[in-house]
DNA sequence: CAGGTCTTTCACGACCTGTTCACGGCCGGG
DNA sequence: CCCGGCCGTGAACAGGTCGTGAAAGACCTG
């Protein structure tokens, strides 16, 4: 059950509660101030089931219309987000970046028990 | 609607769950991080139904083209997918070399047990 | 208008990727 | 033995992708 589990229009995943009707998001239980566009892409993550959103599809579903190539758009709001999440749940992390695929939204703790750091 | 949770697109092989529409790879429930290289070339394997591939069909299928005499491209890739899958999954071996004819892809305990307890 | 907030764009740098080399082990044939 | 083909593996390299702080616009509100 930390798989994200939609009811209504209510998500929650983790230790946050997001009311997409409302405008809405509680992270453990303290509200959150996002603007239209990071909530957005918050919700748009949030309903993706765990699994990689490609960032396409984000801007499509978040900003509407086709992304251009260059535009740097998602990478500044996905900053601005993981920011305002971490800052208010630390030692979680909900954001996840798969070069080349797109971004997948978990939450799994930041704190490396077992340290796989070996990339290449 | 969100179109993400497709059962045709999931193949599961042991402790390996691969959705190929989403680009993720989950090993024992935790998400692996792979390059778009790896995640083909595992796809790839993974879609042969535990048979062996040769070298020059899965270049085809994953790289596109002809393999050119002197591509290592699929060696290094192979080893690349051998260690995360090794470090996500230890004493679990995935893909086989098979000298002279190419790789197969299937489960097999990395050490080898000549008992019939054996389940698979 | 003036000030504040939200968005987009820019610039720089760190990290990631795919490809190619280089070296060495394994193995079967001459 | 020695050689040559085949594969494992570490490393170098060039280019691409992404993270991030800050500037430049847009917008909204009184």
């Amino acid at each position: 059950m930390d798989a994200a589990q939609r009811h209504d229009d209510v998500i929650r995943i983790g230790a946050l509660e997001i009311r997409a009707a409302d405008g809405l998001v509680l992270a453990g239980g303290r509200a959150l101030t996002l603007s239209v566009r990071e909530f957005g892409l918050l919700v748009a993550l949030a309903r993706s089931g765990g699994g990689i959103v490609r960032r396409e599809d984000l801007y499509e579903r978040v900003w509407g219309g086709e992304l251009r190539t260059g535009d740097r758009s998602i990478d500044v709001y996905i900053h601005k987000l993981r920011v305002k999440l971490e800052e208010a749940l630390t030692d979680w992390r909900f954001i996840h970046t798969h070069v080349g695929f797109g971004y997948r939204f978990a939450p799994e703790p930041s704190h490396p028990f077992h340290n796989a750091a070996t990339n290449r």
